[in-house]
DNA sequence: ATGGGTTCCGTACCATGGTACGGAGTCAAG
DNA sequence: CTTGACTCCGTACCATGGTACGGAACCCAT
């Protein structure tokens, strides 16, 4: 598993490898050493990277920026455990508040399609709704 | 009501004039004539664009990007209904992929913020967790 | 040893949804 | 009738999260 190249560990990842040299320009990621033995130039990555990737795709599936994410990288070997609870309930109250919105949108919009196919006459309920009066 | 210079028309919806302008360019608010009596260059909003605002942003409130704001209103006078309703059932279904993804994220970072809590020594779990083994 | 696929790296570009800037004209109150 | 706020419009810029391009070096299989 040791010694991948940047493509191998972009597809063990999922993304591409351009999304991971992205990473390493932005510092998520660090930027391997080349070859230890008469391999030159090509950069090997281990498992270590790979789950820094995986990392970066969770916390990014909790919604968090990537600029957060550097940040939780940050607080590294598990120190300031505060901040990252800080980081983690303020991430919560957003996701709450976003949950709220998008079910109130969906509940509204899946009304509007029956009525939209109950009524086959006037204006589109779906149009017409959106318009406040 | 009528006759609201473009300040007041942003203020009455709650965003700012250059979003305004911003939707005008899209197309997805039309560019009222110039003033009709002796006011030679000040273009005058009323009532229908002030509901045209609001659409927009409940729309956008129910994750339709602009592109498809800009679909459902040219369906327009409410013709086109199959389109419409397929439309808002697009949504839906991406409404609830993205509820139930960000509802996972939410009760994983709760858990863990939770532990980060309960547990003083050893690496953060916030930190940890996200790392997958 | 040669050809096709990778890698390396910098730099440029993309979509989305705005926000800012600047100069000229206009309007309303003091 | 001047001053300050607002309007008009084009064009430029911003943040976010990538994606694409291009030339040079490299690596592996035939």
């Amino acid at each position: 598993m040791a010694g991948m190249t940047i493509g191998r560990l972009a597809e063990a990842a999922g993304v591409g490898v351009e999304t991971v040299r992205y990473y390493q320009r932005r510092g998520l990621i660090d930027l391997p050493s080349r070859g230890g033995s008469r391999n030159a130039d090509i950069r090997r990555y281990d498992a270590g990277h790979l789950r820094r990737l995986r990392f970066i795709r969770s916390a990014q599936a909790a919604g968090f920026t990537l600029e957060q994410i550097g940040e939780l990288l940050a607080l590294d070997a598990g120190q300031d455990r505060d901040r990252a609870r800080t980081l983690a309930r303020e991430r919560i109250a957003a996701l709450d508040a976003k949950i709220a919105e998008l079910r109130d949108a969906r509940a509204a919009l899946a009304r509007l399609a029956d009525q939209c196919g109950a009524s086959a006459t006037g204006p589109c309920p779906i149009i017409a709704a959106f318009e406040p009066d």
